[in-house]
DNA sequence: CCTATTTCAGAAAACGTTTTCTCACAGCGA
DNA sequence: TCGCTGTGAGAAAACGTTTTCTGAAATAGG
């Protein structure tokens, strides 16, 4: 039938054949290598258009040894965090023409690995982002991920260059900014137990307890979502805390909601900080005084170290550190009495 | 050098030279074809596991001649309707084994065909997302870029599967909800020009004008981004209207954000809706009254669309409608006076 | 015991490119 | 005129798999 025939792609061969050419030649014009007689490189143009001939990218890639395409691994795609970072990744790829393959592991740490692994094989390198695995997991996976950037997340494996954001220190500094104002009784939602930035703040505040002994700190379970926030708000004042440090900024929001629902006055009676500094921080009621993580920056270099490795390899794995910016708003006041 | 060596990766070859087998048998036993001799691949698995071979994706796909992989093409990353749709289609697309490959556009028309004929040469298919190019360029792109589904733009090529939000009966049911409570002088902030969802509201609008004669309507240009909103403030005071039917949930944010500053009461003086019910739209100040849109389930219809293409795709190409549902929510009240 | 059939491993072709290699031919200097 | 060099086109190998094809051995049936 003809059917088949209709079927089948249009192949470089195809087009050697009509332009009555080799296909090497084709293949030369295509790729606009100019050691071809010019009368020659028209008839395999003409071919090419006539057939509407698209280059099977599967074909090339075999031939080049390369595909274009990196992997961009994330706990949660529903995340505004991650969806700025695989932005910020994506955006800056483009530039240079290359691809973002996504993987989503929905916070399942086990799938992580199996997600990486398969990412790697089909891309030229990957971007590992916030991996929830555990450290001696992420160490027998690191080699065979090579080119690998990693962000969120440090290792004790130096030749992977990384990207994290010092939440220690960002944390620290908006409990200080709630201290200026007032408030000893400080309570901090904590988000998702695998996370490595969730431990980071951890010991920031650990940190901060040294420094202000005279002030009382609770830690309470949380999560990294609204709802999460949403469902804090009893614990939260079980605890007696004026100032609430939340996990990020949508827990905060959650939180936020949670005690207008109460009629709970904030700033008025209790004070509240976000971290990440999300596009919606700014227009929440009121808005979100948190720490800004310049996220789609570091998506941005995520690539760009990327690019270094794909290039030659050679060079100093770097390690990035980035420093959140406390952004003073109205969810922050005073502490009562 | 022992360097060439060390760095070429482990192939079929390798692991078939050390189980002392051939290609084919490998082959086999790694796509657990049954049909082979228990302690020949008892021999070439622990070959591979000593090798740590990893098939190698690309010219399994040459072979294969698929890519499990699609394509999705995106107007912008930053938006979170496409976001929403994105988690959807990739979620989906992961149970049943395949990965998504991301396209943004910037908003950047004029790059859209591009990419998503280059996405399509990487992928088995494409979904194109709310394309902003004009009819024309659709039609011709069609063909070349089948296996494909449409999402939030329809065409006159029946062919092609598509998945539509019934954006004029949505802004419609919107409009219908304000004059329920009084309002007379609407206003609606336009979104971006070549933006077929737009167009279809503009057209619910026009119905909306003929079953509602006695109601005065303006249409002001604005855009589709929370600055849009933030910045038709003085648009819509002017316009004198006491409702406005933001383009979209973003752009609602910003008029709500800009009208407080203003210290304007909503919805005391003016009443704003909004359309998508992004996350966000519950947790604003006042709660923003908005068109529902299951972009999720969009998303994941998306796939089972081109799934169905992938399958056999002799099927009948399939054109679904999802219907907005209006959340009253407290953006929105009776008219002033 | 011999033939017909089945089973299963290996050889080789196929997938669609790029690139190296080979070779013919033209131009040039001696 | 002869050979040498340079140019550029075609043949063929390479990339790493899967799968068809081939053929040998084993098994079953008479």
């Amino acid at each position: 039938m003809a059917r088949k025939a209709a079927n089948r792609r249009v192949g470089i061969t195809d087009v050697a054949q009509r332009a009555g050419v080799s296909l090497a030649s084709v293949s030369r014009v295509m790729n606009g290598n100019f050691s071809v007689d010019p009368e020659i490189a028209a008839r395999v143009r003409t071919a090419a258009a006539e057939l509407n001939y698209q280059p099977n990218a599967v074909g090339r890639s075999l031939a080049l040894g390369k595909t274009d395409t990196i992997g961009v691994v994330v706990p949660d795609l529903a995340n505004p965090t991650f969806q700025g970072m695989l932005r910020g990744v994506s955006r800056a790829a483009a530039q240079d023409g290359y691809r973002v393959l996504i993987a989503d592991s929905s916070e399942v740490s086990s799938e992580e690995s199996i997600l990486a692994g398969e990412a790697r094989r089909r891309c030229d390198g990957v971007v590992l982002c916030a991996p929830r695995m555990n450290e001696a997991e992420l160490e027998a996976l690191l080699p065979s991920l090579r080119p690998l950037v990693l962000v969120n997340r440090s290792t004790a494996d130096t030749q992977t260059p990384s990207l994290v954001v010092d939440y220690g220190q960002g944390v620290q500094d908006l409990a200080a900014h709630l201290v200026e104002f007032g408030h000893t009784k400080l309570a901090f939602l904590e988000g998702p137990e695998r996370s490595a930035s969730n431990q980071a703040r951890l010991q920031g505040l650990e940190k901060f307890r040294v420094d202000h002994p005279e002030v009382e700190l609770s830690i309470l379970p949380a999560g990294s979502s609204f709802e999460a926030g949403h469902g804090s708000v009893d614990g939260v004042l079980e605890s007696g805390a004026t100032g609430v440090l939340a996990f990020n900024d949508l827990v905060a929001m959650g939180l936020l909601s949670g005690l207008h629902e109460r009629g709970i006055d904030v700033p008025g009676e209790i004070s509240v900080t976000g971290f990440d500094d999300i596009p919606f921080a700014n227009y929440t009621t009121p808005p979100l005084t948190t720490a800004a993580v310049p996220i789609n920056d570091i998506g941005e270099q995520a690539w760009h170290e990327m690019r270094r490795l794909l290039g030659d390899g050679d060079l100093e794995p770097s390690h990035t550190t980035f420093q959140p910016e406390v952004r003073r708003r109205g969810s922050t006041g005073p502490a009562a009495g």
